[in-house]
DNA sequence: GTTAGCACTCCCGACAAACGAGTGCTAAAC
DNA sequence: GTTTAGCACTCGTTTGTCGGGAGTGCTAAC
């Protein structure tokens, strides 16, 4: 257990690590008017922090920098949430204040905004669709070999899928199945689409629509769970701001990571409630051991719908981080439940 | 106008440098065996080319480097486009046997497989969809005030918009209103339709619809031309691979230009047919005065709808680039017409 | 016209010295 | 017992010097 001075002395010296980039000395601290003691004092101090793996030291003549437990035990313990300016709440009502055509827009905007606001590299994890009910469903034939389904969700999200129609089919058979479809499948959430399918649908089908093991395949293969979430990805280059990351070959470990969207989604995988912070080696990803990813969910009528994250260096303002993700995903929750519940 | 000699000697230079990055001496020209000169020949001619403007010098006693011009002559003179390896053909082809589900998938199999047989960075701009022909519309209302209007072309596109409903409309006004949009505006240019809705679906819907007014606007504002193309970028980080990119600074703002849309469209924005190539200064934006981009156009029905594009540093291998890109574009081009024609 | 030879230039890496930020320890002060 | 002043020591960084080597330009001979 650390005392009330350890955790004055580590707070001062991560506060300072996170704003100057360089190993801190012990005179540094002392100098700071929250610290009434001399650096030798300090220095006592520091060689114990170190040695309850709080702190570590680049060389023997430098000064001290915080650890992964070190960093954890900040995040955890000594941060309290910053409050954010006027001017950056603005920024961020805005986004929600504006027209929208397409829930992706509000999505993209939050990752740009989050990025803009905060300097770090913004991820989110576009809403979980399969929670989505169907709206309305419908096959528009191109020519005879293939037609184009399309979903529409009670939120107002548009999925699309090219088929190949059967053989010789008839325009009229595929109007018949469309209308089978809208009248037993409207309300329905996009996961049980499938299951409703051979469920209730298939007996229907075989009764009064022709060629119908060829047009239940090709339905099975449309309604397919939505493969590939969609994630928006703003300001990765803002990791080469950092002076650590001033060496061309840790930003590119980092920067091919984040070109790959399964690596994206792995990124923000995180299980739990509320702000989840990340620190440096707890990511297992190699090229991540020297960032902190922040993560939090946000929500469509009470139940989890996207994730919205920032990545950073270990040595990021977490304080800061946590209130914008916050006060965002709070926000963002708020207007997609008014909008769609 | 250079004789055959200094030709022949400006392309080993080139090609060298191209290979190695680094200042080219004469001696390593005159070990060449297509060369039969001793180096203080070649010494001589490398004064001459430099004086014309062809070569430039880092430093006095350092190698020779092309210049913008030299690698202009090159590109235009002396470069024959490289055949392909078997492996890399059929990787491309490839791309096209797939099945697919979007257009889009395409457009991205085809960014990535550049990308990768280059190990340069690919940037495709998706098709321009103005030329393509209505192929149904649909508005699906999702509550009292909003409702999606979506747009099917004859490629199988989808386009949707979020709209807000006059208030207190009925159902089956929109209705008619979808029957009215759907027998006037089929096999019409995405380009006419706002035109075309003044011109023969206005004096309709006055004549058919309620609340005509409030309707008329909201389509509009639904028809517009879709803003902001598609643009797919892939391999952005190959660009760190190069030693001339060792630099952060450099990378940055090159990073940071790719991930701005705008300025990725603007990038692609060439004018002329076939094979393009921007050598260096020849581009106007300042990040990419030591990049080169190549591009050409591919076709839909003999009417060109997108670019592809590939962004490497000037010492880029120019004859594989350009063969890639030709080839890739007129399978591109090829498949797309075959499809939708 | 071509080439061997040579003096010259300039980058680069190695090595040494000076510097300074910061430490750990000791002993005195509180 | 805790705090602090003082001091020797460590080690990375900066600066300067020096030799080697790659490459050039020029001259004179072939």
């Amino acid at each position: 257990m650390l005392s009330e001075r350890q955790r004055l002395i580590l707070n001062a010296i991560i506060d300072n690590y996170i704003h100057s980039a360089e190993p801190v000395g012990s005179r540094t601290i002392s100098k700071r008017n929250d610290i009434g003691f001399s650096s030798a004092t300090i220095r006592n101090e520091m060689a114990d922090l170190e040695e309850l793996g709080y702190l570590e030291q680049p060389h023997t003549s430098a000064g001290r920098v915080p650890s992964t437990k070190g960093y954890r035990f900040y995040v955890d313990n000594l941060i309290r949430p910053e409050h954010l300016s006027e001017q950056e709440l603005n920024n961020i009502r805005n986004v929600f204040a504006e027209r929208i055509n397409h829930i992706e827009q509000v999505i993209e905007s939050t990752a740009s905004i989050l990025s803009q606001v905060t300097n770090y590299t913004a991820i989110v994890l576009g809403p979980e669709i399969f929670e989505h009910r169907l709206k309305a469903i419908q096959i528009v034939p191109l020519n005879e070999q293939q037609a184009v389904a399309i979903i529409v969700t009670h939120t107002g999200r548009v999925e699309n899928k090219l088929l190949d129609l059967p053989k010789g089919i008839h325009p009229g058979e595929i109007e018949k199945l469309v209308n089978i479809l809208n009248s037993k499948l409207i309300d329905v959430p996009l996961w049980q689409l499938r299951q409703r399918l051979y469920q209730e649908i298939a007996g229907e089908m075989r009764r009064h629509v022709e060629q119908y093991e060829e047009m239940l395949h090709m339905l099975e293969r449309s309604l397919n769970p939505e493969e590939g979430e969609r994630v928006f990805l703003r300001g990765a280059t803002k990791i080469m701001n950092q002076p650590e990351f001033r060496d061309v070959e840790k930003v590119k470990d980092i920067l091919e990571l984040l070109e790959q969207n399964d690596q994206l989604i792995r990124l923000l995988d995180v299980p739990g409630e509320g702000i989840q912070v990340r620190i440096g080696q707890e990511n297992d990803m190699d090229a991540m051991k020297e960032c902190s990813i922040v993560t939090t969910s946000y929500y469509l009528g009470g139940k989890p719908v996207g994730v919205v994250g920032i990545l950073g260096p270990t040595r990021m303002e977490y304080g800061k981080v946590i209130s914008v993700l916050d006060y965002l995903a709070r926000g963002l929750s708020q207007m997609l439940t008014k909008q769609f519940e």
